[in-house]
DNA sequence: CTAGTACGGGAACGATCGCTCCACAACTCG
DNA sequence: CGAGTTGTGGAGCGATCGTTCCCGTACTAG
């Protein structure tokens, strides 16, 4: 009971996430996200808790949104699987395409932006990081098990380069590499594959 | 003439580096910066004119330091150019050996946190990130030159996906990976030359 | 209708932000 | 010595920080 919401939580979520990841944590203001939101302070509290708290709703629903994207491009099955790597890393490089700079990763720039320090959020980025993982390595697997991929192929460490590579990767883009260039960092990678 | 100095700047720098690297320019006040350079205020905005400008000298100690460092490692003439690349990636990722977190790579650090908008800084980031692929660039010529690497190997190729590796390995440090799955991504880039 | 409850708007809390100002101290030069 | 110059210490500026509180509002339950 009692007065009905004016706003739909979730959309609140989504705008506080691409505020947060364009100008990561510490840069961005309650009051900031208040006037991206269209909440006032109590709202803002009452709903979230407080910022950090918002900060946590705001690196799940990335981590949920862009996973189900991610797994999207990178359940089909009907091309070879070197293919569907490339085109997947691509699309994590090129993910906002329209003019303004890039924001990168949200969870990289947490990730940097904040270290090891606050484990509430160090959990989630390292959450992250191991699906990002777990899909290379399974994508590899079934690479190898089709016989596009070499017998004796090394997933471990393939795992290990692709997924250092995507990290690098996502630096550059917030950073504002050339599309070119890591397109050419993600072919090297591919084909070192065998 | 008129009164002398009762503080070393450049060792101020010094500290004001390792602060800024290890909590990002947003999460850094003016005040934790005065205690850490036992600075006042007025010795502080006298000497460095304002924070921000403390940053770019931060951020100009840190490449001049690292880059002396990394040339000192890179210059070693009478070892392998793989063995040479290897030791040098490996040292990126263990900087700081001591105990704490990682730090990470303050350029990398600085990029994902203020992405392209402050033009004098990502201008000293970007030549950071030249300096590293030059220094790539001319290991693997070395390389090809000696005949230790193929003749027909991609040196542009490489040089972007080893620099896109060295990043996301930076990355990877913040966030306190182990070094054993780092060494191993290392490895597999090196093996990845041919 | 009334009582109870959750929300909206916004003033305002104490703390901290980046930064300035000024009286005083410590030096060089004539 | 005194005049000139620069650094030091620290109070304190206005602005903004994250957060709270209060009151009027919009709803449900009885």
């Amino acid at each position: 009971m009692g007065r009905p919401r004016q706003f739909d939580e979730q959309d609140a979520v989504v705008r506080a996430t691409e505020l947060f990841w364009r100008r990561g944590y510490h840069a961005t203001s309650v009051r900031d996200l208040g006037d991206e939101l269209k909440l006032t302070p109590s709202s803002l509290y009452r709903t979230f808790t407080d910022k950090h708290t918002l900060f946590l709703r705001a690196l799940d629903h990335y981590r949920a949104t862009e996973s189900a994207q991610a797994e999207r491009l990178l359940a089909v099955d009907d091309r070879p699987v070197r293919d569907v790597l490339r085109d997947w890393m691509l699309w994590l490089v090129t993910c906002p395409p329209d003019g303004e700079p890039g924001r990168g990763c949200f969870v990289v720039n947490t990730a940097t932006e904040l270290g090891t320090a606050d484990a509430r959020i160090s959990e989630r980025t390292e959450a992250a990081f191991e699906v990002t993982r777990q899909a290379l390595r399974s994508l590899l697997l079934k690479g190898r098990g089709q016989g596009e991929l070499a017998a004796d192929l090394d997933i471990d460490g393939a795992v290990e380069l692709l997924f250092t590579t995507v990290l690098g990767l996502r630096v550059r883009e917030r950073a504002g590499h050339g599309r070119a260039a890591m397109a050419t960092a993600i072919d090297v990678a591919v084909r070192a594959l065998g």
